[in-house]
RNA sequence: GGCGCGGUCGCCAAGUGGUAAGGCCGAGGACUGCAAAUCCUCUAUCGUCGGUUCGAUUCCGACCCGCGCCUCCA
């Protein structure tokens, strides 16, 4: 059995392969970096890093592209606000969403091209697409696209050439004006923009003008880089990006090169927050360091955001990161109770078993394997891995079959990328005074003073602090 | 209006034409001086109404409700 994924241009279930070589060419958008990227960001990141590595668990060598959007609006804008150059301000903001990435254990994308790498390619795209009467200039030296010349817009959305020409107003109500751009008709987009006073230092040369490139052109432009403009397997991005950005790539690098762009199309269904859109005004959009700030580890953020099916709207809540902390434990004592009949301590179990090695039989874990398989379904994945937990296998184990077990473990670990033992610890140092009352407590329950010892741990709890009993001595920490 | 997703135990969430995985929370028990942690056990007939069928949560139809996209938001 193969790999399966819902493809949105044929609206069913589709097993993934190369069309030609023996590598999977993925693309997939990546983040326009004019700021830290948000959970929302990450849960589309995350679920294409999870589908790579079954991919890659399964056999299959894989091709992963992902741009950096380094030109847009948003990163001229916020860069000349300020003051940086738009290298220097998008270098800083990439270099972040590196870190961030590696938090939450992302393989880093065998390419990662960036917009502004490619001015020459995307203006050799958009040659290609005037000569072939496919854009036209205007007279303020901007290029669009001639969406009316081509005959398949709107297949992957499913929208209708003639409801898009015929739509006069956009989804915030505003009135889609062709005259004011010059365009042909509202629905043709900017391939190349015409210098603004806005754009600072930000234009560059081109036949049309001094200018640079609308931001659908980029992607089009950067797949053909990294794959020689050859059709790709597959291209993944958020379900936001469907339309237009996808069906403007589509038309985009089909008109210019007469075959199909991609065979099969990955789209992740959107994150609300607490119930909500997540939006800055409502203030439930966050990121992975607002999280990290309120003690949850980058494990837990990963798990919580490819724990639901990633064709569904996932409800990001904290009630879902505490359950997903609890899981991830209940992960790691299974581990241990398997180490210990081994022999092997806890801190080699990711670097020995969690690798992209696939063990011949999953064994009782065939189950979860199958349903990673099986369109990406990580739910029932880790319900399967519950289940197998749940029924103590370690107790009926020798050392041999513990092992076997953890490679299999190991195995669904990489695919879904989650590491054990990694869960950062919240560590707070606790004032002399409070150190003092919690050995006080622990002398008098030594000495079996139980009142004492409990008039001891009243008087902390009054102050903030709780205290748990360990076999051999005390831990302390701020109560929740 | 167009395109799309969804309504399953308090919360989250799989799934199948033959009478519902799993996680969290909660309850009970074990352990512990008491707690905490850990372990064990327990909790649903699947939005409404029709239809198809021997049999539907699963297929079809209608309806109700929630949500996303519809020109540059993952």
């Amino acid at each position: 059995m193969s790999v399966e994924l819902y493809d949105t241009l044929s609206r069913s279930i589709q097993p993934l392969a190369p069309s030609s070589s023996d590598t999977l060419r993925f693309y997939c958008c990546g983040p326009t970096v004019y700021g830290p990227a948000h959970i929302g960001n990450f849960r589309t990141f995350l679920i294409q890093d999870t589908l790579r590595r079954v991919l890659e668990v399964d056999g299959m060598a894989v091709k992963h592209v992902r741009n950096i959007t380094d030109l847009d609006d948003k990163t001229i804008r916020r860069s000349l606000e300020e003051g940086k150059s738009l290298i220097e301000f998008t270098a800083h903001w990439t270099e972040k969403f590196h870190a961030d990435c590696e938090a939450l254990n992302m393989l880093a994308p065998s390419i990662e091209p960036s917009a502004v790498a490619h001015i020459p390619q995307q203006i050799a795209l958009v040659e290609k697409l005037i000569e072939k009467d496919h854009a036209y200039a205007t007279d303020d030296g901007s290029v669009y696209f001639r969406v009316g010349s081509f005959e398949d817009y709107g297949r992957l959305s499913r929208l209708k050439q003639r409801e898009l020409k015929t739509q006069t107003e956009n989804s915030a109500g505003e009135v889609n004006d062709a005259d004011e751009y010059d365009r042909e008709s509202v629905s043709d987009f900017a391939l190349w923009k015409s210098r603004k006073d806005g754009d600072g230092d930000n234009y560059w040369t081109s036949p049309w003008g001094e200018g640079r490139p609308g931001w659908h052109l980029e992607c089009s432009a950067m797949v053909d880089s990294a794959f020689d403009g050859e059709t790709i397997d597959l291209h993944g991005g958020g379900i936001d990006l469907c339309f237009p950005h996808h069906e403007n790539e589509i038309a985009q690098s089909e008109c210019a090169h007469g075959h199909d762009f991609c065979k099969h199309w990955f789209h992740s269904a959107h994150l609300m927050v607490e119930g909500a859109k997540m939006s800055k005004s409502l203030g439930n959009l966050y990121t992975l360091d607002d999280l990290r700030e309120k003690g949850f580890s980058p494990m837990v953020v990963r798990y919580t955001l490819i724990a639901g099916s990633y064709r569904q709207q996932l409800n990001f809540t904290f009630d879902g990161l505490h359950a997903s902390q609890s899981a991830l434990t209940r992960f790691e004592r299974f581990a241990e109770t398997l180490l210990a009949k081994t022999g092997e301590a806890s801190d080699r179990f990711n670097a020995t078993y969690v690798t992209a090695g696939a063990p011949e039989d999953f064994g009782r874990l065939a189950k979860a394997w199958d349903a990673l398989r099986t369109n990406l379904n990580t739910a029932a994945c880790l319900g399967a891995i519950f289940g197998v937990i749940g029924s103590n296998p370690a107790a009926s184990l020798e050392a041999d079959g513990a092992r076997a077990m953890l490679r299999t473990f190991g195995s669904l670990l990489y695919a879904l990328g989650l590491k054990l033992f990694t869960i950062e610890a919240k560590h707070v140092d606790a004032p002399e005074e409070i150190i003092a009352l919690a050995q006080a407590r622990w002398d008098a329950k030594q000495s079996k003073d139980w009142v004492k010892a409990d008039e001891f741990r009243d008087e902390l709890l009054a102050k903030g602090w709780t205290v748990n009993d360990s076999k051999d001595g005390f831990a302390i920490e701020p109560t929740e």
